[in-house]
DNA sequence: GGCTCCTGTTGAACGCGTTCAACTTTTCGT
DNA sequence: ACGAAAAGTTGAACGCGTTCAACAGGAGCC
């Protein structure tokens, strides 16, 4: 390839011809899917966008679908970097909950018009695109880290046998809040904000509740079970 | 059309000439569908085999999707029918939950290999076969009714203030079921059974609980979120 | 019967996502 | 520097879901 020989893999200014086709298509995609919706952009109009030519945009890219990968992997850091702050400051937990589940909203806020036809995609268990799927375990991964992150800086104390799972819980919780989000046509999606703002307390006080007898035993049965739902 | 005049609406032996093709279509298209999956029976062979134009079959259905919803009406059917024997005579909730969950899984075991693609159309939320559309609101309604009477039925006694309410959080609840059937690739919807199996119990556990004071207040504001959500 | 609607019915045609044989350019061992 | 293998690139072609202008038949009215 072009690349001068010994160079650092992946400087900005010079990336490999390859990468800059790449991300060339993406984002003319991108472009595409936010003027139009992604029923409405065509490969064509992808690869003519791009300049180049269709079948050398599937030479990237297996599918249409696989270009909202692209859209995934751009949200999630911008996501990052929109939370990030929130971390930074603030320690009370329900706060941060609501900081980054709010800070994911506002970033996705752009995309709404189109990114429900994406999730719908993401929910074929067979996608690649699917967040359990093993194509996106790193992006699962990252995601995961971010909700650990999110009650590993807090000042809450999490019971010793919840704190393993409990990462990965908040993720879940999350996800059911992005499925709440795409069904959600409330003007500035209200809804799904109200619904963060009043959950976020509950998750907290229910980890403080999760140390009292009468709820141990169920909780610790609850959290068993996943384990055993994951390796069965 | 064909119907004599003054007939009863529907006699099952002489059905109007467009309900028999109409029905037809369906039979051809669930038929197919069995053998060769939701991708690769195409509208020509649909058509083909009800012994129809292309252009007939859409005539009767707007597109290939709307033909899942043929599946859907019967599927219903059929767990009403599975479910029933369970809430005649088994009065535990536990019981009662998971012998109608079950019921639910057995019958839709043969269309396992192709719901997922079928539930995947149902997740984007345009789609007038989401369980949360408009158009789906009369299946809705039947399936929380069959909640209701899981609630009903049973020896257990439901707090006054969650009494409302709990019928649509159980099918809720069931909606994530499904959700959890569609990714679950083990054998037999093995690890679907064993969710519900150790669900149930935590469920029925829960409806008691929330009569204990320090929970009482919790659970009476996210019931009083969800009719907020649902005015919103 | 003749006329007008309305309900059905048809298959060719359109635009789409995707594939593929053919071609060009780059890489790399010698 | 050379040549073969690998990487990149092309656009015509395929099969699909879907549309549509055109046509057929029956119901109701005169």
């Amino acid at each position: 390839m072009g690349e001068p020989v010994g160079a650092d893999p992946d400087p900005a200014p010079s990336l490999s011809k390859a990468a800059r086709t790449r991300s060339a298509i993406i984002e003319a995609a991108l472009r595409l899917f936010r003027e139009k919706g992604y029923d409405d952009t065509t490969m064509r109009a992808v690869a003519a966008e791009a300049g180049v030519s269709v079948g050398n945009a599937y030479y990237y890219f297996a599918s249409k679908e696989q270009l909202i990968q692209g859209f995934y992997d751009r949200a999630g850091a911008e996501h990052r970097a929109a939370a990030d702050p929130v971390l930074a400051t603030e320690r009370d937990l329900a706060a941060r909950i609501m900081g980054v589940s709010h800070a994911w909203i506002d970033t996705m806020a752009p995309y709404r018009s189109f990114a429900g036809r994406f999730f719908a995609n993401a929910a074929e268990p067979t996608s690649p695109l699917s967040p359990f799927s093993t194509e996106s375990s790193p992006a699962r991964t990252s995601s995961i880290a971010l909700w650990r992150d999110v009650l590993d800086g807090s000042d809450t104390k999490v019971p010793r046998y919840l704190a393993d799972e409990l990462p990965e819980l908040l993720w879940l919780a999350f996800m059911g809040t992005v499925l709440f989000w795409v069904h959600d046509a409330s003007d500035d999606a209200a809804r799904t904000k109200l619904l963060v703002t009043r959950t976020a307390p509950v998750i907290v006080r229910a980890i403080g509740l999760s140390r009292l007898p009468v709820l141990r035993a169920t909780v610790a049965d609850l959290v068993g079970l996943i384990g055993e739902l994951k390796t069965l």
